[in-house]
DNA sequence: TGACAATGTATCTGGCAGATGTATCTTGCA
DNA sequence: TGCAAGATACATCTGCCAGATACATTGTCA
């Protein structure tokens, strides 16, 4: 059963050959980042066994004399596997989200902390979503015809749709929790430290069946 | 830096003392697993390491004869250490989500296996908005009262919330692909197979601040 | 009472995230 | 033009975690 690198690789490839494994990365990092991030420690080891398996090649384009730098392009039978992969049922992954723990246990720390997880929260989506929203203006411009536009315009309106439902519902939290700091006096404040530059973006998942619903 | 994982445990303790390993684990699926899914390979073991830190304490409740279960409660060491945690900024978490990267490349499979994604993620949708929005109803008539009420109820009207966005985009989704279908005749179908049983939640994360916009 | 199933409890292992390490290119200034 | 300092391109290494698996205990039916 190969990663899920491997797809990733194989569907940039699909899109655009003769790319190396750091191209691959800015690429990522460009467009799919959004809502999925790559290992790229698992990247270099990864491209050494599809071109092991035959499913991508070492390629050259137009030589540039870029230093000891290897392009790839996809074989026949790459392309294959990418079709048949894509076919298959996705496998949703396990959720993970760190702000919606503190959250849950935030009575253990008072409503304080939390409206500051919260006022954090709404920030970083703010920025995310604008962000993400200027990247569909100019992708629009400048891809409108590329053959693959419209799957690329979907995953972005569905990151657009979900962002502006999490700041609808910060709102809400927000005044919840405020309220619930008045009935109470003040709760001490998060402490602040270096809140790693204007990041966030979406990324969802699925849980798993729960059969009993004790503690809610 | 302790991991995530001790967190998750020191909180479960502090709503409810005396649990085993197993308690915990059922307690997750039924209350945070829609958020966060922890590793229980990893629980046992930090059991250990948190009873060695001081942190927790194996305790026991009304002896009620189970065999080798140990139970646990915390320390007002670990209650510390808890409270420092949840006030520290939170950190998120790479963004993992392979439907929309299948939908991504979608492209190269045709209109028609992306129409039976989102089908089926609108399925799964579904059924999880109907499950969370049943446990808020039970868990609101029996815990209201509960002093962490109203911060469980903040995480499950953002699990609501998103839901709902998800399946409003996945109803435009269908549109566009199908009219893509249309145009270009019929696509293939997705290599139908058994989809492990209602399963499908939430859980949030964030993307990395991107530098580039190339592609999209 | 014994056999088999279901459930409870714990450990083991391969894959991955992110930190770190090294080459190569660019720029500013003498 | 030469070269030092920093930026950028590129690759690897390590500790942690998800999920599979193993083992124990309790339930149940003949």
């Amino acid at each position: 059963m190969s990663s899920r690198t491997d797809y990733v690789i194989l569907g940039l490839l699909s899109i655009e050959p003769h790319q190396s494994g750091y191209e691959m990365r800015k690429t990522i990092q460009g467009s799919v980042g959004y809502f999925w991030s790559e290992s790229y420690g698992q990247l270099y080891p990864t491209l050494k066994r599809l071109t092991a398996e035959g499913l991508i090649a070492p390629s050259r384009r137009a030589a540039k004399g870029r230093g000891g730098r290897q392009e790839y392009s996809m074989t026949a039978a790459g392309h294959a596997r990418l079709k048949e992969w894509l076919a298959l049922p996705y496998r949703p992954d396990p959720p993970r989200d760190e702000f919606l723990l503190k959250l849950f246990f935030g009575r253990e720390a008072g409503p304080g902390v939390a409206v500051a997880h919260v006022r954090r929260f709404q920030e970083d989506y703010r920025q995310a979503l604008a962000l993400i929203e200027e990247i569909g203006r100019v992708g629009t411009a400048k891809n409108a015809e590329h053959p693959h536009f419209r799957f690329w315009n979907l995953t972005l309106e569905y990151g657009v749709a979900r962002m502006r439902a999490e700041l609808e519902w910060s709102k809400h939290a927000l005044k919840v929790l405020e309220e619930m700091e008045e009935e109470q006096g003040t709760g001490s404040r998060v402490q602040g430290t270096g809140r790693r530059a204007g990041k966030a973006g979406m990324g969802k998942a699925s849980g798993r069946g729960a059969k009993g619903s004790k503690n809610v």
